[in-house]
DNA sequence: ACATAATCAATCAAAATCGTTCATAAACAA
DNA sequence: TTGTTTATGAACGATTTTGATTGATTATGT
């Protein structure tokens, strides 16, 4: 039997069946049980099915949702009590600039009710706004698979398009000296963009972020208000020698 | 036996049981193992069929993907054999237009390794292309849950950026007077639109869509080339005085 | 909680398959 | 004839797939 043989064997058995065991498939492929378990692997890899002990079941979702159920978010509350905070901030009517991102994407549902019109270079956040009801435009451009996110001279050209009352960004490092940071410089120039067409400008950030620098910077401190969920007494003081900080609190 | 009756047989095998094995023809055509290799990667040089370990498997959506693909299109295997011949007309390197659709969405699996650069506003269309290692723009613009589609002025503005060697587009409408239709206005736009910016254009449709008028006109006959899995033959010749005509067969 | 059984991930060696090279023989052209 | 092209089969080392083994991990029954 064909590796693409028993990859389809398995595959039309988990669909009909909805779960399979690896012992039933060694008996009916007469494979052994290393192969299955490879194939096994292979298949999850593939997002075709999700392992379990003992055998394997349908995969939970399409790939936009998938990334929706992500656990693998770290300090997901401190990026919830944070994101409830920034879209506290936003008021009916506005037009709003999200970035792609896992803090922003769980500003979403605080967001429903209040009429906006979102645009946004992420992917992730867009089948989760349309959930809501909130009327979204993707900017569109070229699509980076690791980060879900759109970037490139289309998405700045379309990002020109519009101006923002407001415009949420999330960012990897966060430092006194050399500003807000990320790791693409691609994003990063997004990221300023559409600060420039926003007239204001918010920057969300957990308490892990503080001092982290990454490579391509996005802008300094002065230009953008900082959200954060907590942040030692010392350096808040700092921090607010330079800018506005408002630390999210449950 | 003679190179050619082995490679119509070949075929022919894989046609019917879907896979063949390098063994077993060895066995049956009474060739040795190196000719069957040889007329193998000489029909997948001819995308007759794909190449896997230990032998071949149909080109294209191979079985595991079929097991997963969504049975809910109608004319599936219709539609399959136009995407294919329409994909053969995809040379390396070339810019792509794909039209949001079911029909173009048949397509992607057939264009990998051609070396492409695909713009496209349907978003079902994006995971699939990044599977098959494609480089692709996403137009962006006004998202429709309902069709899965960009619509709207970003997305004409986005285009505009773009000039293709190629464009694709799928009809819900076929008349001999009337033209090529679709049900949405907006989709209409976009689809005309690309083509305007497309060297060639090509229409795909499936026989059911002869004689058929959807609400919103997108162009006359005349202005692009019609690929279609059949149509009766008196049909055929009314058509072809009109516009090129091209009837994928096996 | 404990013991037992089932399953797992990792490793290794054997088997199957792969691509390549080379030599032979038939088909073809000058 | 002679030389050239084309198809073929055999042989080689390289690569991929496979099955068995091992000790660790997880589920299950008492």
């Amino acid at each position: 039997m064909l590796t693409n043989e028993r990859h389809a064997y398995i595959l039309k058995k988990l669909e009909k069946k909805q779960t399979v065991k690896i012992q039933e498939l060694v008996d009916e492929t007469s494979a052994s049980e290393s192969t299955i378990r490879r194939d096994l692997t292979e298949l999850e890899n593939q997002q075709k099915l999700e392992r379990v002990f003992g055998g394997a079941i349908l995969p939970g979702r399409n790939l936009i949702e998938q990334s929706v159920t992500d656990k693998s978010t770290q300090n997901l509350n401190e990026k919830i009590q944070v994101a409830r905070a920034a879209a506290e901030l936003v008021k009916t009517g506005d037009s709003v600039f999200l970035d792609a991102g896992t803090t922003t994407f769980q500003m979403v549902p605080f967001l429903k009710n209040k009429d906006l019109v979102v645009v946004t270079n992420g992917l992730t956040l867009l089948d989760t706004l349309n959930e809501y009801g909130i009327t979204t435009y993707l900017t569109g451009g070229l699509f980076k698979p690791k980060t879900s996110a759109f970037v490139g001279s289309q998405t700045i050209q379309a990002l020109k398009n519009y101006r923002f009352d407001i415009c949420f960004l999330g960012v990897n490092g966060l430092h006194e000296e050399y500003g807000y940071t990320t790791p693409d410089p691609e994003e990063a120039a997004i990221k300023l963009l559409a600060s420039s067409l926003s007239r204001k400008t918010f920057v969300l950030a957990d308490h892990s972020k503080i001092n982290q620098v990454s490579f391509a910077k996005i802008m300094d401190l002065e230009n953008a208000i900082l959200i954060i969920d907590s942040m030692p007494t010392e350096k808040l003081d700092a921090y607010r020698k330079k800018t506005s900080v408002k630390v999210a609190h449950e």
